[in-house]
Parts: C-alpha cells; sequence; structure tokens
DNA sequence: CTTGACCCTGAAGTTATGTTCAGGGCTTAT
DNA sequence: ATAAGCCCTGAACATAACTTCAGGGTCAAG
C-alpha cells in the first residue's frame, strides 16, 4: 500500500501521515525501490489509534506517550489507566473553567436589557469596572 | 506613567502592551520627547477591560470587535449582548465537547481493571479496535 | 561619569498541528 | 511516448497570543 492508499483509508491526508512519521508518532515507513512509503495494514492501524486518541482528547505528545507504552515489553494497564486519568481530571478542569466564564457571561447577559445605549448596558459595565477584578 | 508602570499596574508584561497596540487593541499611546509612551489612567482602564475579557473566555479578535463597539457612538447594548449571547453559544458547545470525551474515557478506565499487562487493557483495545470508529 | 534600570524598534522564535508550495521523479493507461 | 495522477523533499505558511533577541537610546543616582 503506498501512502495514498493508507491516506484514504485511515481519513488524514498524506501530509499529515508524513508529519506523523517526521514527529515520530509513527516508525520510519519502508520504501521500495523508487522511493515510495510503503504501508501494511499494521501502519493502518496505528494510524487509526492515533485518530482515535485524538478524538478522546490527546494531544500528539501525549499520544506519543501512549505509544511507547503501548509498545513497551513491561508496560502496565496501570500506566495506561494512570494516563487516562490525567486525562480525565484535565478536562474536568477545562470544563470547570468554561463553566465559570460561562456563568459569568449569563449573569451579565441575564442582567442586559438588550436595548438601548451603552451607557447603562451591564456588560460593559463589568468589563469596565475596575474594582471588579478578583 | 510609562510602560513600565502601566504593565506593573495591570499584571501584564510590557510587551504585551506594546503587543496590543500594535495590533490594535488599544490606540498608538502619546510620545515624550525621548520617544517613550506616556500613559494616563484611562489606558490603564482599557488594558484591564481587555485583561477581564479574555478571563471571560474571549479572544483578542472578539475584543477588538467589543471596543469597536464600545467607543462607537451609535453602538447599542443589544449588539453586545449579542456578541456576549454567541459566546455563551461557543462555551457551550466546547463544555458538551468536553464532556462527551470525558464519559469515553472515564468508561475506558472504568473497565480497565488497572493491573496487569496491556494484553485485557481496554483502553488499549478501545484504541486500538478498528471497527469502533463511528 | 559611569552604572543600572528603563525605554525603543523590528525581527525572529515559540507551541501545536498541520497545510501549501516549489521543483522534481515514478507509473499507468492510452 | 506522453499525459494524468501518484510520490518525493525541504521550506515556508497558517493561527493565536505572545516572548525573546539584537542593537541601541535615556535617565537618575552615587
Amino acid at each position: 500500500m503506498r501512502i495514498g492508499e493508507v491516506a484514504k483509508r485511515v481519513g488524514i491526508s498524506v501530509e499529515t501521515i508524513r508529519f506523523y512519521e517526521k514527529h515520530g508518532l509513527i516508525e520510519t515507513a519502508k520504501r521500495n525501490e523508487s522511493g515510495y512509503r510503503i504501508y501494511g495494514p499494521k501502519n493502518v492501524e496505528q494510524l487509526f489509534f492515533i485518530v482515535r486518541a485524538k478524538e478522546l482528547g490527546f494531544t500528539l505528545k501525549e499520544i506519543r506517550d501512549l505509544l511507547r507504552l503501548r509498545f513497551s515489553p513491561d508496560a502496565s494497564c496501570a500506566e495506561i489507566r494512570e494516563q487516562a486519568e490525567r486525562k480525565i481530571a484535565d478536562i474536568e478542569e477545562r470544563i470547570s473553567a468554561l463553566g465559570e466564564i460561562k456563568a459569568a457571561l449569563e449573569e451579565l447577559a441575564r442582567r442586559c436589557p438588550g436595548a438601548g445605549s451603552l451607557g447603562q448596558c451591564p456588560i460593559i459595565e463589568a468589563l469596565d469596572k475596575t474594582d471588579s477584578r478578583r
């Protein structure tokens, strides 16, 4: 299989595959006589692994770690779960931060009459007011 | 007030202030004879506005729009509220996407025994499994 | 009068995750 | 044998929001 075929199967671009290779997410592919990268089904699976991990919110750096664990002979399930749990905690933090921002914005929008000039707009007021700073 | 003083008061770096100026978030500052930027309390307030809007999750581009509205003579409270509401919707979307990712990860972590080799790790399995793809 | 703390500019670097481009070489079908 | 459609490389571009750097003025204190 050449790179274009793999790209089509996995649903990413050939450039992205080369990018992943260059950045150590997949091993350097074998080449045929004319220098073309040649892949087997195993490589396709690895790329799916990356795509799925990305869908789960892992960064490429984290995926590199995950893959290292995945293929290290003495890796344990516990290590993988730890990674997942760290990621869950991380996501929780982000959700909670976003939730706070959202609540603040909603409070402002709620108080905003949605009509009239800016003189009394509570949103502008909140952004203006120096002493509202934490 | 020179730029260093302003930076200290607002809690950002001088470079960031110059960056904001260059990118049109604040007007080009007046200069003294030796070419130093000179600021008044009003500029400090404007910078606080930017900092607070950033805390509310607005991008610099959005803040530019907000500021344009803020200082346009015919801007209405309604326009500002619209912006805030768009941002709320945007945040909701991000929260929900993160929630889905988190749920998926939690399900995997729940099923993971947290012990033993990788052979049966459900997390690895899920990442490997080609047919689990949506 | 020199030293250190500021200030200036424009350009380049950073991080993450790719995409686009320029300038070439294979391969396959007609 | 030629044109379309692959493939190759290295470099540059893209976005956001800054930070760092190189090289050079200014100002206040001792």
